[in-house]
DNA sequence: TTGAAAGCGCTACCAC
DNA sequence: GTGGTAGCGCTTTCAA
């Protein structure tokens, strides 16, 4: 393997031109860029970036530390997240965690080892305290992207899930819903809590919420209901005539849960029964033959952007004061609320 | 940034033990550790990997190029990378390159710029021919994954699809069908005109094959068709009650645009129409009330595995004779291919 | 416009 | 057991 002395050697100059050379500096007399140039040809000499970043102490990559990328939700956040580092001539790193806590310690560590010069961490998962403490403690940069530590000052872009919830729970009771019911997402995410209290505190403005009642789930407090668990309390309430008037749920596949047991109970959305999520997720229901789901999508691609931008601007200056990027949920319309 | 000096100062040691401390190497007493650690924790030392990484020539970390990972078919594909990996101690690197050149181009020149020990790369797209030319040419590590770029001699992980869609086909004509039409998936990419081929292949062993009418889209070879075109198909031929006995589709997505077809059509699956797909894909299709495809399962999950294994031999071993480990795609049985 | 040389933080060899 | 020190390949003063 070629290094900067055997070109240098080759080109009957010195290192330093050749290092100037290369990164492009004035300086370089148009005869030496010819014989550096043809060296490097020669030898087929490429520059050894952990030397050059070891003396640079700059690597220009960041690393996204994230659970998994493997659902069309993240589709949007990875372009937004890849185009803005583009932009700023940086390469954007992923490493996945599979929700388990030695390989997001091991991600970290890698890219905190000045592989990287610094990290997006997505996810609210509450476990992620140690990790935060960690960095800061490090001081290494850093941007939370759905992660709200409250009171720990760091650098975070987020929804305002709960204001969105709040939103869409008004929409709901302004087309004259009354009897709504909240299917929760996210046990043990602090995401999951904000989407709740959104509901309540909207309900409980109208003076319709009904404790336990407008709330499912709500007596397994360890149970995140999965498909089948939304489909039992469907046929149960569809068994005994209790249908609510609507369901708001805390994520679009729970949402799309519901319409799948309506699909099979026959009962008719929104005619029967109005359906709303959370997300904005790409499930194609339309695709498979369903209704679009009415939902508040997260603006991911702006928020991918921005935390991007925040942490170059962070690495860039340490000493900046930490800043919030808080983004409004956007209503998208569907088919799935009528008006009552 | 406390460095080994600092510590080495602070224990009142030389940088030299503390190396070895830290690379839990023999020849460290008991007093020296002690001395060593409490240096390490009073300045918060943390190793400078790439310091590190440059003196050892390795990095101990391996980095994958791919399109995108936004869909399930991907998760069994990087569970087996991630989990190989992780046995020896790698740490897995992701750049998303969006089907862009430059993108790829900047993954790569990353990757190779010595910051990690080798790259795995996935698709096969025929304009990968440079890139493959270009890590050939400077001897750096790598494995393709699903790419075969005939009579280079590299180490390559794939399916057989040829072979897969061979046996698939055999499959429909001893189950009775004899009419069957091919929907292809993948232009552009070799992997599209192996499955076609061993479509070709079967129904002329049976002398089924009826050229141009056999094959769907056949007309024009620049489409990729889509959605609505596999629709508009159908759509057609059932009106001139023109319909097959079964499709033979190239990709599971494709399949599914023929259910989805079928279920707007009103054509009953299996019964008037037999379906079968390619990928194993999670389309989730039972969820959303379609019958389970039959198809063949590509083995992501051995593949990723073993194209971890063999880039770390390549790693260790450069001068190991090229490897190709063809994997054979497995029969899902669904409930889309029946009986004639 | 050019070159010599001092590091960046670490490992590993060799001598004690 | 321990320490001195020569690099790894590059950038960047500082002088010439």
């Amino acid at each position: 393997m070629a290094t900067i002395v055997d070109v240098a050697r080759r080109a009957g100059v010195s290192q330093a031109l050749v290092s100037r050379y290369l990164n492009k500096r004035p300086g370089v007399s148009e005869k030496s860029r010819q014989k550096i140039q043809t060296a490097i040809d020669e030898c087929g000499y490429r520059r050894n970036e952990l030397a050059r970043s070891l003396v640079r102490t700059r690597t220009r990559a960041i690393g996204v530390v994230i659970d998994s990328l493997e659902t069309g939700f993240f589709e949007p956040l990875v372009n937004g997240i890849i185009e803005a580092a583009e932009r700023m001539n940086y390469t954007v790193l992923f490493c996945l965690t599979r929700g388990r806590m030695e390989l997001k310690d091991r991600a970290i560590s890698y890219f905190t080892h000045k592989m990287v010069d610094g990290v997006l961490v997505y996810g609210s998962d509450m476990m992620d305290r140690k990790i935060i403490d960690d960095l800061r403690a490090q001081s290494f940069p850093f941007v939370l992207i759905e992660n709200d530590e409250p009171g720990v000052p760091v650098d975070k872009a987020l929804v305002d899930s709960r204001d969105a919830i709040r939103r869409m729970t008004e929409m709901l009771i302004e087309r004259g819903y009354r009897d709504i019911r909240y299917i929760p997402w996210g046990r043990g995410l602090r995401a999951g809590l904000e989407r709740k209290q959104g509901f309540v505190e909207a309900m409980d403005a109208y003076g319709l919420f009904d404790g336990e009642r407008s709330l499912c789930f709500a007596g397994a407090p360890d149970l995140e209901p999965e498909s089948a668990d939304v489909f039992a309390l469907l046929r149960d309430m569809a068994a005994r005539s209790e249908l609510p008037e609507a369901f708001i749920c805390g994520a679009d596949i729970r949402a799309a849960d519901v319409l799948m047991a309506c699909s099979r109970l026959g009962i008719d959305v929104p005619g029967q029964l109005g359906v709303a999520g959370f997300d904005g997720d790409a499930l194609m229901l339309p695709y498979y033959g369903y209704p679009e789901l009415t939902t508040m999508c997260q603006p991911l691609y702006e928020m991918g952007e921005r935390a991007v931008e925040m942490l170059l601007a962070r690495i860039d200056e340490p000493d900046l004061p930490m800043r919030t990027a808080l983004f409004a949920a956007l209503l998208r319309p569907g088919e799935t609320i009528g008006h009552r």
